[in-house]
Formats: structure tokens, C-alpha cells, sequence
DNA sequence: TATGCGTGGAG
DNA sequence: TCTCCAAGCAT
């Protein structure tokens, strides 16, 4: 077979990962899941944590979904945690609970695309779909020579595939990967140890790091936040952010965003007035936090305060000992951090 | 097709 | 510190 060598290489050098001890779909689901825009080294203690709680599809499917954000903290992009409760909700009640072979019914579930439905197919069920993330795209397009990922390029790519993972796709897909996260990486190529350098058409070139061409970033903004360690007792006032958008679900400290031309002293008190009904006077200014997600930056103004009164409403008191029973972001573990609220 | 969606590692 | 990058998907 003409891709033989492929196999060959992965079995001599392939990396030894949880999630490739199994050809369970779930297990395997849950892992290209996780991976996604996240480094292997970040995922696998998520992953054994993920799968020693929730051994099977039906256990997640009848979880709460606040107990799988919580394991899930930390991890970023928490929208794959909801899509895959609902997926596994599905899964369980329309099939009772057995991963679909049919890649239609498979894609059709909620935060499963193009490649996860590949991978899983290919690497779970041994059907010949190429799984093209990130790393088969820039492997392929090096190996063909191909300066852009253009819609037609991506044909080119994806014919190509089809006549290299004909016999044990699942394994060619990840040998793919495998030589894109170890040898052919976007900023170095090191092509004199790569299993396809013979016939690459980067490989000959002066510089394979040139194809494909990478996209310009784009400069992005800083929004500038105002927020309240509102506390009585050893209580504490946080507010769950609105089940759809950044950060969907969790919890944080109140925080209001503001401009530059207004007060900052009475933006708090304004917004913690209307919407959280309380009210604040500040004590004093804690520290300032910066965090910068994928698409803007913050800088978020801490100020420790009290409560005009403790009736409140859209927000709950929870006693310092709970803080770790519920899931914030990172910008809030920062913000607790600078409190002197040392927690995980 | 472009943008929203998180976080931590690496240079 | 700053910037780019890392097994994408939804809209």
C-alpha cells in the first residue's frame, strides 16, 4: 500500500495519550472536544479528571450542567462543555446512548463539526473520512506545494487525504496530526526528519514555514471594567453570568463595564442599585486586574465595599467557604487572588 | 466569509 | 510584557 510508511512511522513514534488507549467514541469524542484551540499538555489532566467522574456517556448526560462546567474551569471556550451535555443528552435518549456510525447523525449533534465528526468516524469506527484540523491543513498544503487555504485549495487537500487514508484511517489522520504538532509546526519545519519529505513540495522549497501563508491579527481592544468585593461577615456577593455568550453560566464578582468619561465611584453604586438591588459604599480601592481573552482585553478596577442592605436580587451571598463549589472565569480567580483568596 | 468564543505555553 | 499559537464550531 502506497501510504504504508505512514503507519510505519506512527507506530514507531507515535505519542502515547489517554484518549489513545481506547477505541471507545465516547472517550474519543470527549478528547477532540477538549482539544480543540487547546494544547494536548493543558488537556490531558482535564481529560483523566473528566473521564474518572464521568466513566460513560450516560453519567454526563444526566449530570448537572454546573457540576460539568466546574470540572470543566479553566479549560476556556465553555460552550463545548454546554454543547456536549446537550449532545450526550441526545445521544442517550434518541440512541440510547451508542455514538452514531452515520456521520450525518453524528455531525447533526450540537458542537460537532467537520473534522470532530471525522475523527471520530475515522479514528472510533475505522471509516475512511479525513479528519483535516488545523495541523492536516498545513501538512497537506505543504506537501502540495499550496501558498492559501482557499476554498478550492481545501479540495486539493481533502482529494489528496482520500487517497491516503484508505486502509486505517483512523491511524493516518492521527499520524498526520502527529507529524504536524512534532515536525511540521507553523513556525518551524523540520523536514529532514519527516516521513514525507521525499515527495513534499515544501520540503524542496527554501522555506516550507512559507506555505500556507498565515492570516495578519487583528489589534484588539481593551474594555475597562469596575467591580465589587461586596462582602458582610465572612459573606461574599457574586452574580451568574446569562446562559449564552462569553463566559455563559459562570460566576463572578459584580462588575459593571464603564467609559472613560464617567464617574467611576458612582458607576458601582449605580449598577449594583439597579440590578442587584443593594446598593454599595466603597471602603476602599483593592487593585487592578488585566485579562485578555481571545477578541478583547480587560482591565477590571477592584474596590472592596459594603452593602447598603442585603436584600438582593440576579445575584446570591455565598459564604467564603463555598467559593470553590461554584465556576468562575480566570479574570476572577484573579480578581480573588489580588483579594487574598488563594483557591484552585 | 468573518467574527465570537478562553486559556496557557512558547519564543 | 507582548504576540502568536494550539486536534474548531456556531452563527
Amino acid at each position: 500500500m502506497k501510504y504504508e510508511y505512514l503507519l510505519d512511522w506512527y507506530d514507531s513514534n507515535k505519542r502515547t495519550l489517554p484518549w489513545r488507549n481506547t477505541k471507545d467514541p465516547y472517550m474519543i469524542w470527549l478528547s477532540e472536544i477538549m482539544l480543540q484551540q487547546t494544547q494536548v499538555s493543558v488537556v490531558i489532566p482535564y481529560y483523566n479528571k473528566w473521564i474518572k467522574t464521568f466513566p460513560t456517556i450516560e453519567k454526563v448526560a444526566k449530570a448537572d450542567l454546573d457540576n460539568l462546567l466546574k470540572l470543566w474551569e479553566g479549560l476556556g471556550y465553555y460552550s463545548r462543555c454546554r454543547n456536549f451535555h446537550k449532545a450526550s443528552q441526545y445521544v442517550v435518549t434518541n440512541y440510547k446512548g451508542i455514538i452514531p456510525r452515520d456521520y450525518d447523525l453524528f455531525i447533526a449533534l450540537p458542537g460537532v463539526g467537520e473534522y470532530i465528526a471525522s475523527a471520530v468516524m475515522s479514528i472510533a469506527y475505522d471509516q475512511s473520512y479525513p479528519a483535516i484540523d488545523g495541523n492536516l491543513k498545513r501538512v497537506i498544503s505543504r506537501y502540495l506545494g499550496l501558498r492559501k487555504i482557499t476554498k478550492r485549495n481545501l479540495f486539493r487537500i481533502k482529494k489528496k487525504l482520500n487517497t491516503m487514508i484508505q486502509i486505517n484511517p483512523g491511524d493516518i489522520n492521527q499520524a498526520l496530526m502527529d507529524i504536524g504538532s512534532s515536525i511540521c509546526k507553523s513556525t518551524i519545519a523540520k523536514c529532514s526528519i519527516c516521513p514525507l519529505n521525499i515527495t513534499c513540495k515544501a520540503a524542496s522549497s527554501l522555506d516550507a514555514t512559507q506555505y500556507p501563508e498565515k492570516k495578519k491579527k487583528k489589534s484588539i481592544p481593551t474594555k475597562h471594567f469596575i467591580s465589587g468585593y461586596i462582602s458582610y461577615d465572612n459573606y461574599i456577593l457574586i452574580t451568574k453570568r446569562p446562559s449564552t455568550g462569553l463566559l455563559a453560566g459562570l460566576w463572578e464578582l459584580p462588575m459593571v463595564e464603564y467609559r472613560n468619561d464617567s464617574k467611576l465611584i458612582d458607576v458601582l453604586n449605580d449598577y449594583t442599585t439597579k440590578s442587584l438591588g443593594c446598593g454599595v459604599n466603597i471602603i476602599n480601592k483593592i487593585g487592578v486586574v488585566k485579562h485578555a481573552y481571545s477578541h478583547y482585553k480587560i482591565c477590571i478596577t477592584l474596590f472592596k465595599c459594603e452593602p447598603k442592605n442585603i436584600n438582593v436580587k440576579n445575584s446570591q451571598w455565598i459564604h467564603l467557604n463555598e467559593i470553590d463549589d461554584f465556576t468562575f472565569s480566570k479574570a476572577n480567580h484573579k480578581l480573588f487572588n489580588s483579594i487574598g483568596i488563594i483557591n484552585d
